[in-house]
DNA sequence: CGAATTTGACCAGCGC
DNA sequence: GCGCTGGTCAAATTCG
């Protein structure tokens, strides 16, 4: 919104760091990026996307007074102000120099050309990212039909009405989770999985999703498409909407899925964690087994948008408070609800998937796996069926080594099984990924992405972070989100490090040591 | 005075 | 059918 190209600024940033660019790379729009030395390591909040704007006109009006220049004013004296810092206005300033005995008109066609050569540069950039976009999202779709027909050899309306196809998920849930609805809706979710990958094209209709979609990841996309989908239906239990008919009455592809909750967890003092979003409270219980009074909240950001939050102070730890998500948002948002959204929809999706696909043995298979290597800060997933809904909670309370475990609680007896995530260590690209609880990925197809685990600097960062700031749980889902969901959409111009109340911003290095 | 919050009532789902 | 519980509504109240 304020700075449409801040996020495809910031993603040819952290690659020029490893390519000798040319000058002209250096000199385009980045410059109100990568002129402000302060901001990487900038932490201050009040930092907004207007103030990137009006260090974007500054920059502006300094380039008009290059131009004046260029025109042959006789004020030279302008020369002096065009240094702001960077490699290639001072080169260019300098070459104006040389060119001082020159003709106007010939620095006027050598400007002219450089600024061919950077839009040129521009294009071939963005045709790359757009080509990796799309080969991303292709390759993710025959996976996911490649699953399909490996999983689901039935038809997709036969095993809806089946009950019977309930084993899988049986399997995981135990025998607590036989709930044949919840069945039929992941089965539509992975049966969609493909087509919601299509889809993410097809959309191109909507200019603001055009936008998105230029660097939009594939799995985050589908992942806020699917449950774009759940939220707006599953919401619709409201009177105000219409009931959505049954499964048998519907075409497999209208089915409404089954509500993903996401569930986090955070040592705070604050009646509420900040996300970026704004919520108004519409009601307060208390619920059974809690002293603490559960609020909910709903996003007021846009009418109708069907998310709702509920935060609740943990019974056993009141220092711990609990906020769960459930729906999508039907609006844009701001960076740091982007974030939060981005992480919260890609961990329900993970859910949904998950839920359907691994076995317990899978589990634990996976489990022995991740532990007997030498991963650090392993974690555990926690099955349980007491929910009524699928629930994946991401708990950021635990000691800095344990900086991000990873609970799934569809339903039940609260069984554990050891899973070892790291979700900061082995990346959001494993957290975020639909298919990171997919029994029948072989351990050794996950390797590549466990070896480009960031570096333990990164980890001890976020660490220590969310040790000394219970307030980092936004900032870390920014960060996360931000890996998952790269490139993001054209209103997340922020790094990713989202202007979050009263949260510190995540270095920028983060970002961009994981990007890579 | 409008927006946000509070709070009791209401409704639906579920188990007995 | 009844009671319990979670979730939502909406009038009343508070706040800025």
């Amino acid at each position: 919104m304020d700075n449409p190209h801040h996020r495809q600024l910031t993603f040819f940033l952290s690659h020029s760091i490893d390519h000798t660019d040319p000058p002209s790379v250096k000199e385009m729009d980045f410059f109100s990026t990568s002129s402000a030395p302060d901001h990487k390591n900038n932490t201050s909040s009040s930092d907004t996307n207007d103030d990137y704007q009006k260090r974007d006109d500054q920059h502006d009006t300094h380039d008009r007074h290059g131009s004046i220049t260029a025109d042959g004013s006789p004020t030279r004296a302008t020369d002096h102000h065009v240094n702001t810092g960077l490699n290639l206005t001072c080169a260019s300033a300098g070459m104006k120099k040389a060119d001082n005995s020159e003709n106007p008109e010939t620095e006027l066609s050598s400007l002219e050309n450089q600024l061919g050569k950077l839009q040129e540069e521009n294009s071939k950039l963005r045709s790359v990212l757009d080509q990796i976009t799309k080969n991303y999202a292709q390759l993710q779709a025959q996976l996911f039909n490649a699953l399909q027909k490996q999983k689901l050899p039935k038809n997709v309306e036969t095993k809806i009405v089946d009950p019977g196809a309930s084993t899988k998920l049986d399997v995981v849930n135990n025998a607590s989770v036989s709930d044949e609805k919840t069945d039929q809706d992941v089965s539509v979710y992975r049966s969609n999985n493909a087509e919601v990958m299509s889809k993410t094209h097809d959309r191109d209709d909507d200019p603001q999703l055009t936008k998105l979609n230029l660097g939009k990841q594939a799995c985050p996309d589908a992942a806020e498409d699917v449950l774009d989908r759940s939220s707006s239906q599953s919401w619709g239990s409201s009177k105000l909407e219409e009931q959505p008919k049954t499964a048998e009455q519907l075409p497999a592809e209208q089915i409404p899925l089954r509500k993903a909750r996401v569930s986090v967890r955070a040592r705070s003092e604050a009646p509420m964690i900040s996300d970026g979003c704004q919520w108004r409270k519409y009601g307060q219980k208390m619920a059974k087994g809690n002293p603490c009074p559960r609020a909910y909240y709903r996003c007021t950001m846009a009418v109708g948008c069907p998310v709702r939050k509920q935060v609740q102070r943990c019974a056993d730890d009141k220092a711990v408070l609990i906020t769960t998500y459930e729906g999508n948002h039907n609006h844009p948002l701001p960076p740091a609800a982007t974030a939060m959204a981005n992480t919260t929809s890609a961990a329900a999706a993970m859910l949904l998937s998950g839920s359907a696909a691994p076995s317990k043995e899978a589990l634990t298979n996976s489990a022995g796996y991740y532990s007997s290597s030498s991963i650090p800060y392993a974690s555990m997933a926690t099955l349980s069926a007491s929910a009524p809904f699928p629930t994946i909670t991401l708990d950021l309370t635990q000691n800095p080594n344990n900086a991000m475990q990873l609970h799934r609680v569809p339903a039940g007896h609260g069984a554990t099984f050891p899973l070892p995530l790291h979700a900061a260590a082995a990346g959001p690209h494993l957290l975020g990924h639909p298919l990171f609880f997919q029994q029948k990925l072989p351990p050794a197809a996950l390797m590549p992405l466990l070896q480009r685990q960031p570096s333990s600097s990164m980890v001890e960062t976020v660490s220590a972070a969310i040790a000394s700031d219970p307030n980092f749980t936004a900032a870390l889902m920014a960060a996360i989100s931000s890996i998952i969901g790269v490139p993001r959409s054209s209103d997340d111009n922020n790094n990713g490090n989202g202007a979050i109340p009263g949260s510190p911003q995540l270095p920028q290095s983060c970002t961009t040591f994981s990007t890579n």
